[in-house]
RNA sequence: GCGCCGUUGGUCCAGUGGUAGGACAGUGGCUUCCCAAGCCACUAGCCCGGGUUCAAUUCCCGGACGGCGCACCA
């Protein structure tokens, strides 16, 4: 049986994942997390919260998951996401048909025509199957969107869409979020929350699914004077697999700490070697085995077209690496793309050190013999004179000055333009922020970490499967028994038990079978810890660890605190 | 979306043209002072629709879902 039959198995059985709406036959590519799963789902998310959010002084929002069209235009979602299908009928092999188009005619863009244009003209060009060769002429082109439609509100509304990333919620806002972080660079804002990608093939249990969990961080930086704070992870050790590498067939994924590699180049950006070496540290601390865990850098034709450098977090899960987060800087791009589709401003007003004078020519036209003269045309002339004024100062040196408007020419006599060099103040500019975005898949933390944690072991000859999570995102932290349901102890365990959820630790009560199968059941869930209440008149109790199954005896009076000092990593199982 | 294979208690499997059996898990009881012990009892299942047939979980067709390959993964 593979890992990932076993895992799945396991995740479904106790209660950490499983398809949804089973009872109706099951849906593709939308899961359940069960009682287990979402407490670890929000132990990975609070871990991320922790590092990401509160560590990092960022600003954490919550967006709608839908939004109205407008707002994927501007992103480039309903472009990107509008593919156009065609299939030969020959060898059935599907083809991008736009590609096909571009590819073979003088055509360029062919994403942008409608789909009964695209099978016209597969069939005027005669366009073939790339693979086998036969026409395409006459099959028909499918479009698929792999974005969720809906409609926002009733009768002919307007249509929305479901989120395909979190980010775009946080870049719409920009404008409102620049002035609760008053204007001032760099900050950063992050969202937890859910998208949605109607995927055509949801596969591979959840690593391809329709409805997914993001954790992403969008920072705002000035890319003129904003820089990391480098040291803070220069000594981090990250496996790097750069671009290069990967031409390489001799290469292998090499140890760099991040200081050496800024130094050395091979991570092109500061802001993003920052985040990798946090992240490394991060996916270290929820249990994911760093030596199943590199950093692969985008090709160079992987690169969207703003993008100056770009990594993924990769883990091995089975023999495959499945990406878990990318770590892109993204330039002005999406702001931009914001501004001009919006009539919001998306810039910020940096401030000079110092106030500069400088000298700029402006007009101040005589609107009074524009409007007569020139009639509809005269607020165009005195646009164009007032840029034209910005280019050349020597054309308003004459006694007319002429500009062009809608490809007509009109002459102006320069007593009525009033043009004027002034000196003038200038305390600084707008500016478009530049973004660094590093950007986490939560379900794919989730089973990557439940992956890792998979261990088999034998204890006194029999064999044990166990989950060795990390007590920090162990769904249950501890299990509660009696050793025997005899002498009152039931009774006493459930005592300890209720004083242990009121201190805070997420605890299981079981006192059914026997001490090794309740032992099994906590190991298999990966429970960290069990406590066993037996006949010792000393008031004392056993701690059992759940990877090495040792024990030790400890005061009831000190298991408060013993536990929880376990949980948050101030002491180790082998203090004790 | 295409092709191949599959779908039987919670889980993993066996099996059959006359509606099913095991293992594990679970529940109750006996036993039990530390690692899936034993004994007794119990709970619980043939993915959906259509067709063939006296009769379909079984055969045929379609669908849903899953695995793998192709395509896709902005």
């Amino acid at each position: 049986m593979t890992e990932t039959a076993d895992v799945v198995e396991l995740a479904k059985r106790r209660g950490y994942f499983f398809q949804a709406s089973g009872a109706y036959g099951g849906v593709s590519g939308f899961y359940t997390f069960g009682p287990q799963g979402a407490a670890l789902k929000r132990n990975i998310e609070d871990a991320w919260r922790d590092r990401f959010t509160i560590q990092e002084g960022n600003l954490e929002v919550d967006a709608p998951t839908v939004a109205p069209e407008p707002v994927f235009e501007a992103s480039g979602h309903l472009d990107g996401f509008d593919d156009m299908l065609v299939e030969c009928p020959e060898c059935g092999e599907s083809h991008r048909a736009d590609h096909i188009i571009e590819d073979n005619t003088d055509i360029e863009e062919a994403e942008s025509y409608p789909i009964p244009e695209v099978e016209e003209l597969i069939a005027e060009f005669e366009l073939v199957c790339p693979s086998c060769g036969a026409g395409l002429a006459g099959q028909a082109v499918t479009a698929f969107n792999l974005m969720f439609e809906t409609s926002i509100g009733p009768g002919s509304s307007q249509p929305g869409y479901l989120r395909p990333e979190t980010a775009q919620g946080i870049f719409v806002e920009f404008p409102q979020l620049k002035e609760y972080a008053r204007n001032q660079l760099p900050f950063g804002v992050t969202q937890i929350g859910r998208a949605y990608r109607n995927e055509i093939s949801p596969r591979k249990s959840l690593l391809r699914v329709r409805e997914f969990t993001q954790a992403e961080l969008e920072l705002f930086v000035d890319p003129e004077e904003d820089e990391p704070d480098l040291d803070a992870v220069r000594d981090v050790t990250a496996p790097l697999y750069s671009a290069e590498m990967q031409a390489d067939p001799d290469a292998a994924t090499t140890e760099w700490t991040i200081g050496e590699a800024v130094d050395e180049g091979v991570i092109g950006d500061e802001w993003v070697a920052y985040y990798l070496g946090v992240a490394t540290e991060w996916y270290d601390r929820v249990g994911v085995d760093m030596e199943r865990f590199r950093f692969r850098q985008h090709l160079p034709g992987e690169l969207a077209h703003y993008a100056a450098d770009c990594w993924d977090a990769e883990a091995e899960v089975d023999g495959d690496w499945i990406e878990l987060a990318g770590f892109a800087y993204r330039s002005d791009y999406d702001l931009s793309k914001h501004a001009e589709h919006s009539d919001d401003d998306f810039t910020l007003f940096k401030q000079y050190d110092e106030a500069k004078t400088v000298e700029r020519a402006t007009v101040d036209p005589d609107m009074s013999y524009l409007g007569p003269e020139f009639g509809g045309a005269a607020a165009g002339i005195a646009e164009a004179l007032q840029s034209l004024a910005e280019r050349d100062r020597t054309a308003f040196d004459g006694d007319s000055v002429s500009v062009e408007v809608d490809g007509e020419a009109y002459e102006i006599p320069t007593e009525h333009v009033n043009f004027s060099v002034d000196e003038v103040t200038e305390s600084g500019e707008h500016i478009t922020p530049h973004v660094v975005e590093p950007s986490f898949g939560v379900d794919r933390a989730l089973y990557t970490v439940v992956h890792h944690a998979f261990s088999e072991d034998e204890v006194e000859g029999e064999h044990r499967n166990y989950l060795s999570l990390e007590p920090e995102v162990a769904p249950t932290f501890v299990g509660v028994f009696p050793l025997t349901d005899q002498d009152g102890l039931p009774e006493r365990a459930r005592e300890v038990a209720q004083e242990l959820r009121d201190a805070g630790l997420s605890v299981t009560y079981d006192d059914s079978g026997s001490i090794g199968r309740r032992y099994r059941r906590q190991d298999e869930v990966g429970t960290p810890f069990c406590v066993t209440l037996d006949g010792d008149p000393q008031g004392t109790a056993t701690i059992r660890e759940r990877d090495s199954t040792a024990q030790t005896r400890v005061d009831l009076d000190d298991l408060v605190e013993t536990l929880t000092a376990l949980r948050t990593g101030d002491a180790t199982f082998d203090d004790y």
